[in-house]
DNA sequence: CTGCGTGCAAAAACTTTGCAACAAT
DNA sequence: ATTGTTGCAAAGTTTTTGCACGCAG
């Protein structure tokens, strides 16, 4: 029923093995965030779910949040503005991302070139990598074409 | 006399240029900056400062750097730690950061490779791109072989 | 002199936390 | 029953801002 039940169990599964409790409210979140698999900051993703449930407290959202991050099924991403955005990552090859100033539009795209140039560059440094990220800001076909002042 | 005449003068003019004014303050947190030349977050290069001046409030600090980056001599970082952190940017080329996660020692790089296939993907989305950044984040030679625990 | 800049403390913006009531196992 | 969970509000962080005074041009 859920749109992403696959997911849910394997949250499920995270919370049971830690002795955690499956709840009203968590269900709740990861229904929402699942279902809408964007880049959501906090407050966006709460907004979301107090329209089905409007007593659920932000404390609920970012503390589910964060164990949804503690469990591997989403990753914390800051993009410049001031808010923590989370992001789906359950069976996702890792991508970076392409970011639009002028309109917000996030896109997503993977290319293994790069990143065998990365792990090669941390190589001749010494390091031995275990994580990266890579974001790309700029202007989308569209915005170029409006001038790039739609929107803030 | 100062260490970084040069960048000093740029902004003078930058100053200038936009009726602002040169301070004691706006000098001195300048000359701090620019001699340590690092990737210092506001608190860190506050305390630097106070101890030639103690009476410079961290606003004025934050107001400075904030002015230093919109004239294009330094640019905000923002890596993971709830901290902004500023680098200095005159007549230095783009380069991207490796980030032990263990000791925290930043290390820079460029790679013209990586750049050029940046501009490739971007193309290839329809975007043009203004900027970006790239971090990779590990553990340096030396945390490896401390079994990377030596600092927090 | 005129107006920008400064320090200070208060406010903002985002996130975390203590606590008593509550719900899941 | 027991123990983790929630909502609320208070407290934390980092950064910004209002204001009266001070200093640069």
């Amino acid at each position: 029923m859920s749109p992403s039940t696959d997911r849910g169990q394997l949250f499920e599964r995270f919370i049971a093995d830690r002795g955690l409790k499956s709840t009203r409210q968590r269900s709740l979140i990861l229904e929402t965030f699942f279902g809408l698999d964007g880049h959501l900051s906090v407050e966006e993703l709460w907004e979301k779910v107090r329209r089905v449930n409007s007593r659920v407290s932000v404390a609920t959202v970012y503390r589910t949040m964060k164990l949804l991050a503690e469990s591997g099924l989403a990753t914390a991403r800051n993009f410049g503005d001031g808010h923590t955005r989370y992001e789906a990552m359950e069976g996702r090859v890792h991508h970076d991302h392409l970011i639009c100033t002028s309109c917000e539009q996030i896109v997503e795209f993977e290319n293994d070139q790069i990143e065998r140039l990365q792990e090669l560059v941390a190589k001749k440094h010494g390091f031995k990598v275990t994580s990266h990220k890579m974001e790309l800001y700029g202007l989308c076909r569209a915005c170029q074409k409006n001038g790039g002042g739609t929107r803030a």
